[in-house]
DNA sequence: TAACCATTTATTGTTTTACGATAATTCTTT
DNA sequence: AAAGAATTATCGTAAAACAATAAATGGTTA
């Protein structure tokens, strides 16, 4: 079990790219890539409030405890 | 806006006190308090991940993208 | 096929912050 | 008031975000 990472699902439902995410969360398009990719161990809560300020959403729909794959 | 972390609603569910959620999450009572108490700026998810598997429970039931004052 | 664009991956450096360890302080409850 | 639990405060270390940049990869279209 660990935590996933899913912007796919919100980013398809806000019809938004990766880059134009990143650029209206204020962080690179490299960086949104790593946390996209489960590759970040960690997340700042200033970069958690962007995510779901531009999305529109909560941080359960961002974030998961599951199996290592994703549901 | 900003994240807000509530332990407390499933605290009271699973009847677990903070000393001991903390030690069976693997940090000091004096780190989870931070948690606890909006102190913390960011969580790894590794920590995050022993949370959810000790309250059974989601990072949506946690975190919250909400008015700082909490609910 | 080739050019183009977006995304991902990789690297390096800086800054932030988690977290431990510890002690002091402030509840809270009996 | 006393005891225990929780919070707050410091200090130090290790971890990791994030920026900046460049290189690699992947998909799309002419």
């Amino acid at each position: 079990m660990a935590i996933i990472v899913n912007l796919d699902v919100m980013m398809a439902k806000r019809k938004i790219s990766a880059g134009e995410l990143a650029d209206r969360i204020g962080i690179t398009p490299a960086n949104l890539s790593i946390l996209k990719n489960q590759k970040a161990k960690a997340i700042r809560f200033s970069t958690l409030e962007q995510i779901c300020k531009v999305l529109n959403c909560q941080p359960g729909d961002i974030l998961e405890y599951a199996e290592e794959a994703g549901k």
